[in-house]
DNA sequence: GCGACAG
DNA sequence: ATCTTGTCGC
């Protein structure tokens, strides 16, 4: 028995907040020369549970530390919620890091930032919680449209209704899916894309989530093999 | 009413 | 996200 259905008066509520807490988030420019200490964050799931990761590494994206998180998941995925279902166990992480004195300057989350329908993707819904720069990498487009398809390199913005820029749609390698870059807290779409551009070792996702993601899946493994 | 729809 | 094998290529 997994999570259990929200009904739509709940999801109305659940949506209410998105609003009220998308108004502190804050857009402006952050420059990378001061970024020392960067945060990459990701979430998996087994059964019931939710499995989480968080890693910290120093400006030459060498891994300094990581830390893990496991809690029952009791609210179900659905798309514009996804900041409900992993939160407990992305918060959990993040303070094990703060007591052990390690708290980075800026965080990647696998995710949207404020390309989401109420600008409030899980990447500005934790940056306003723990107070903290914080950029959304996602795999797959949410909200927001391109002018055109992107290449190889070369970032197209992201668009909203109004003709704001959200984020930026970017293949940071060849034969690969585009990534949607957009800000979540604390800085604004062209530093979020100036500051993700330079995460990148050559692989599909930048180094903050790329390292998170290999550390949730090894953990997953380890509970698999843990429980037979 | 018909699609679209992060992880 | 997860369920899953081989296969093409560097």
């Amino acid at each position: 028995m997994e999570n259990a259905y929200l009904g739509a008066q709940a999801v109305q509520w659940f949506i209410e907040i998105q609003h009220r807490l998308s108004k502190r988030v804050i857009l402006r420019n952050l420059s990378d020369e001061y970024i020392n200490l960067i945060g990459g964050m990701d979430v998996t799931y087994l059964n019931d549970f939710a499995l989480g990761v968080f890693v910290v590494l120093d400006r030459n994206l060498n891994l300094v530390s990581v830390y893990y998180s496991e809690k029952r998941v009791t609210f179900p995925y659905i798309p514009g919620l996804l900041a409900f279902r992993e939160l407990p166990v992305l918060l959990d992480c993040f303070f094990q890091a703060k007591k052990q004195g390690q708290v980075p300057d800026i965080v990647f989350l696998d995710g949207q930032g404020i390309a989401h329908p109420r600008r409030l993707g899980v990447a500005s819904h934790f940056g306003i919680l723990v107070n903290l720069p914080t950029i959304g990498v996602a795999k797959k487009r949410l909200y927001g449209v391109c002018k055109n398809a992107p290449s190889l390199g070369t970032p197209e913005p992201l668009f909203d209704r109004n003709g704001d820029v959200l984020g930026y749609c970017y293949v940071p390698k060849p034969r690969t899916s585009p990534l949607y870059i957009s800000p979540g807290h604390l800085c604004n779409p062209e530093s979020a894309l100036k500051i993700t551009t330079k995460m990148f070792r050559g692989y599909k996702l930048p180094e903050p989530i790329r390292l998170a993601h290999h550390y949730t899946q090894r953990l997953r493994l380890e509970k698999l093999k843990r429980q037979e």
